[in-house]
DNA sequence: TCATAATATCTCGACGTCGAGATAAAAATA
DNA sequence: TATTTTTATCTCGACGTCGAGATATTATGA
């Protein structure tokens, strides 16, 4: 059964023989899976009024474990986005009353970012929806499948986090 | 070997032990990979005046064979883009001179999309590259795990398609 | 044929992100 | 301690995208 990138791929097989096409199915059936994804994600998130960035905060906020308190660096580090970003992610979720700005004792120059009794109710209804969403995703594999696809996507990661990325 | 993923997902474990995280080493890997290689992919457009839309749109038209000409519909759809998106796409690559609108005699309310000679030659010029670094990018892999990688990732695909894409 | 509906694209205003520079606090050093 | 450098965050203006509505053209059918 061929895919939208299997078609993309033979196109340029006919249009470019000369380039070797080694990559083009694993990273843009990545970029594609993740694309076609991100709608279906989305719209639940928008469900309980989050977008997808306002989702990441929270959920990094509340995987890091009680007292669900980060500095702003380190989620902005973590997520990827510049610091300006996250600051208009926090603003927005501060309006929300998800998350609460408490000062920083240990050094003034910044005020912590915590959930507050809300988000974590939200992040923990939100979190459930979207696995439950995702596991479904992933269910036109047999289990062998997933254990081997999710295999072999760390060993790239880690190829990739190697190359690309920070200590992290 | 743990990646970042592989970390989130023993976060979760600890914190929400009642949730199971059956999609979360694909789909998360598959969005993590995706957007660590985004960095260097797109300074590679950059070098070339490009950015990573702009880059889409050529590659588009370009395999699509001569005489490299499309509609805007099929274009924004493809892409899946929103038509006034591939606008303003169109209107910067068309400043750049790297795509011409000729009149479309069948349909009026439509101005073609074609490569110029000059688009030719940059979009030849960028896709070798980028399949370049893509190939450095699985470098990491065997060839029989990019086999089983892609043809995993295919099978995905195929089921993400049938679910929330259009016929495409 | 003429009016109406459908289609293709563009215009406009709003949103989230970014990079550069500003601000404030902490750390290093004289 | 006073000064300089580094660090952490925020402010500001610009960019690419989007959705809704506007415009122009084609298709439908009374």
């Amino acid at each position: 059964m061929a895919d939208h990138v299997a078609r993309i791929e033979a196109q340029w097989g006919r249009e470019r023989p000369d380039v070797p096409l080694d990559g083009l199915p694993i990273i843009a059936r990545a970029r594609r899976i993740t694309l076609l994804t991100r709608g279906p994600i989305e719209s639940l998130f928008e469900e309980h009024g989050l977008n997808a960035g306002e989702f990441d905060v929270l959920a990094t906020l509340r995987r890091s474990g009680k007292p669900y308190t980060v500095r702003p660096t380190e989620l902005f580090t973590q997520l990827m986005i510049n610091s300006s970003s996250l600051t208009d992610r926090l603003n927005r979720l501060e309006k929300a009353g998800l998350i609460d700005r408490p000062v920083n004792r240990e050094d003034g120059r910044s005020r912590l970012v915590q959930l507050s009794r809300h988000g974590v109710q939200v992040i923990d209804t939100v979190f459930a929806k979207d696995m439950a969403l995702e596991n479904e995703i992933v269910g036109c594999l047999t289990m062998d499948e997933r254990k081997a696809l999710a295999g072999l996507l760390r060993k790239l990661a880690v190829g990739v986090e190697a190359k690309y990325a920070g200590t992290d």
